[in-house]
DNA sequence: AAAAGGAAACTCACTGATGAGTATACATAA
DNA sequence: TTATGTATACTCATCAGTGAGTTTCCTTTT
C-alpha cells in the first residue's frame, strides 16, 4: 500500500467524488468513502478534519474540470456566439445521457444542505458559479452584446434552471428547450 | 389527546412538512418528526408505512397549495401577460425574504433522492411541475401567444433556474433577472 | 557506514449516539 | 366485544469520530 500522502489523498478525494456524486452527502458514510479507497476511516481523518471538511474539498476540487468542460464546448464549435453558447446546452444534453449523469453536483449540494447556510461546499459552490458567470459575462463584453453581464446572468439561469428541471423529469428536451432561449437572448443584445 | 385518525395524521404531516422542507429528507430523523407531531413514532408508522412514504405524501400535500399561489401572484396583477408572469416572480421575491424560505422543496428533495430514480417523491415532484406548466401553457394560449408550450418551458427553466441559483447565491437580484428574461421572451410571442 | 530517533502515515478496535422499524400491550369508541 | 388508535420499550444496524499502538522513511549522530 502507498504511504504517499498527496496520493492517499487524491485516491480518498476520487472515491469520495465519485460516491458524493452518486449518492448524495448524508446518504455517503464517511466509513463507505474510506472503504471505496481502500484506506481505513482513521485514515481518512488524518487527511481531512471532518465529513464536512471533505465534502467542501470534493466540491473545490470540481471547480476547474467543470469550467474547463464548458469552456471546451464553446470554444469547439465554429458560428455566432449564440451557437456557440447553445453548444453548452448542448454539451449537457450530451452528459445527461450517460447512466451514471445527477446532474449539477454543486447545485445537489448546496440544495441538501440548504439549513447550514455557511457551510464551506455551499460557498465552495457559489465561487463556481460566480466563475462561471464571470467567464460568460467577460465573453459577451468581447462580442459587444448589451447588457453582457445581465446577459450571462440569465444564461446562467436557464443553465441552472435546466439542472433543477432535470432531477426531476429526466427529460433532455428541456436543456434543448433552455438553450433556445439563451440563443435568442443573445441574439436580441446584438 | 385527539383519537380522531385524521387529525392526527394531519398534524404528522404538518410536522414532516416543516421538518423536511426546513433541514432535508436525509436529515430528519422519523423520530424528530413524531416528536415534533407530539405523538410516539409507533403512531406515525400507524399512518404511514414508511419514511419514504411519509415524504412522498409531504411533498403531494404540497402541490396544491404551491400552485394556488403562483397562481394568486398572476391573477392579482393588473397589465399584460408579460407582467402577469412576471409578478409570479416577484412574488417568488418576496417569499424568499422570508427567513424560513429554503427555495423549492420539490427540487431539493428531487436532488437529494437523485440515486432513487424511482422514489414517489420524485413522482410527485414530476407531477407538480408538470401541472404547473400546463397552466401556463393554457394561460398563454388563452393569451394567443406563439409556441404557447415552448413558451411555458421556457419560463419553468427560468423560474426552476431561480430557486437552484438561491440555494448557492443568497441574492434575489438572480430572481428579478429571470423574471425580466421571462418578460422579454414573452413579449417577442405577441 | 551503521545505528538511533522522531515524525509522518497508517491500522485495529472501539465509543456513544442515533438511525429506521417493531413486538407487545393498553385504551377508547362503535 | 371488537376494531381502531396510541404508548412503552425495545431491536439491530449504522453513524461520525477517536484512543492507542504500529509501520515506514528520512535525518541526525556516532
Amino acid at each position: 500500500m502507498a504511504r504517499n500522502s498527496q496520493d492517499t489523498k487524491l485516491r480518498i478525494l476520487k472515491a469520495a467524488n465519485r460516491l458524493f456524486y452518486s449518492d448524495g452527502i448524508r446518504a455517503v458514510s464517511v466509513d463507505a468513502i474510506a472503504e471505496k479507497a481502500g484506506i481505513t476511516k482513521k485514515t481518512l481523518y488524518y487527511h481531512f478534519k471532518s465529513k464536512d471538511d471533505l465534502v467542501a474539498e470534493y466540491l473545490m476540487s470540481r471547480d476547474q474540470p467543470n469550467l474547463d468542460a464548458m469552456r471546451k464546448w464553446f470554444d469547439d464549435v465554429d458560428g455566432s456566439v449564440a451557437d456557440k453558447v447553445y453548444a453548452i446546452f448542448d454539451g449537457v444534453v450530451r452528459s445527461s445521457q450517460h447512466p451514471k449523469w445527477r446532474g449539477c453536483g454543486f447545485l445537489r449540494t448546496a440544495g441538501e444542505l440548504a439549513n447550514m447556510p455557511g457551510h464551506p461546499a455551499i460557498k465552495a459552490g457559489a465561487v463556481h458559479k460566480k466563475r462561471f458567470e464571470s467567464w460568460l459575462a467577460d465573453v459577451f463584453l468581447e462580442y459587444k452584446l448589451k447588457n453582457s453581464s445581465s446577459l450571462a446572468r440569465q444564461v446562467v439561469l436557464l443553465l441552472d434552471g435546466s439542472f433543477a428541471v432535470m432531477m426531476v423529469k429526466h427529460d433532455s428536451a428541456y436543456i434543448e428547450e433552455a438553450g433556445l432561449a439563451a440563443k435568442q437572448l443573445i441574439e436580441a443584445s446584438l
